[in-house]
DNA sequence: TTCCTTTTGTAAACGTGGTTGTCAAAATGG
DNA sequence: CCATTTTGACAACCACGTTTACAAAAGGAA
């Protein structure tokens, strides 16, 4: 345990990102709830992010989208359905399937939380410039992009 | 649902550390298990990595690092215990206390963990030069300093 | 149509990683 | 000596994920 190691320990990358990464979540997690959405859990976002579709999004598709099990989105949209963010409706088409759709409560969650993100932005903007942020971004997707897989949405 | 806003929830920040972090992950998981070490389980780090003293370190030492509570901290020692990478020795000074230790194979670990993380940056920086890397940890370490509370280590 | 296979979603059991509430035992400070 | 604090354990529980098993509808071929 020299001087060297202690060095490399408080400063790489996975460090880094994990601190980050955490700032972030407690600054997304006391402004949500402060905007009203006190009943929102992390796991939330997974699902809803992904509902962009008009027409009602089917459980197989989420389960594409999100890289989970199929067990697991269909506990997290029930969760989101008790809780009043999304809703599910039967497919016309298929008698197996449920289409699921945002409610007016989940399409404000989700204006909300953009907010959020921007004003979160924003603070970081001020304490590293813009312009490092901007890169901080891009570079982040981009490591993403070669190294995390495909990107969902 | 314009496309305003499908280009924001593609590139936000949130989005960003998220996919980011993942990619890390997942890269370190591979290659820690690669190196020996297929019982690694994502918790152990934030308690090995704590373990710098060479007097031994109480459970309620890694509470205050961890941020975790006391309860928490006592199980994944428990069950670091088990897997061999750390000893519980009694305090001599205080007969509740228990000190703990890193074992040869923790030691082991935390070099091969840093080995591994030494690799993924290599990666990175092949990708997006290694300024860019250092920039990138710069201002990931900079906002954390700003929004995420203490650094323990 | 009937039969077989695939697809869709749910239910049950379990694993990991965390929490709070409670408690015994040792230390500490009047 | 006694009251209080500190240390760490146990039990119960929660959030979030997994695998295994299964019912029901859809789809395709004889």
């Amino acid at each position: 345990m020299d001087d060297d190691f202690r060095r490399f320990r408080r400063g790489h990358l996975g460090r880094a990102l994990v601190r980050a990464k955490w700032a972030f979540d407690a600054q997304f997690d006391e402004r949500i709830r402060a905007a009203g959405f006190d009943d929102y859990r992390p796991s939330d976002v997974e699902i809803v992010a992904r509902l962009p579709d008009e027409a009602g999004t089917t459980v197989t598709e989420l389960v594409r989208r999100a890289r989970r099990s199929k067990q697991a989105v269909g506990k997290l949209v029930s969760s989101l359905e008790e809780r009043g963010y999304v809703q599910r409706r039967p497919d016309p088409d298929d008698g197996r399937a449920q289409r699921i759709f945002l409610t007016s409560r989940g399409e404000r969650f989700l204006r909300a939380a953009r907010t959020v993100i921007e004003a979160i932005e924003d603070d970081w903007c001020a304490q590293l410039s813009e312009r490092r942020v901007k890169g901080l971004k891009r570079a982040l997707l981009k490591a993403a992009d070669a190294f995390g897989g495909e990107d969902y949405l």
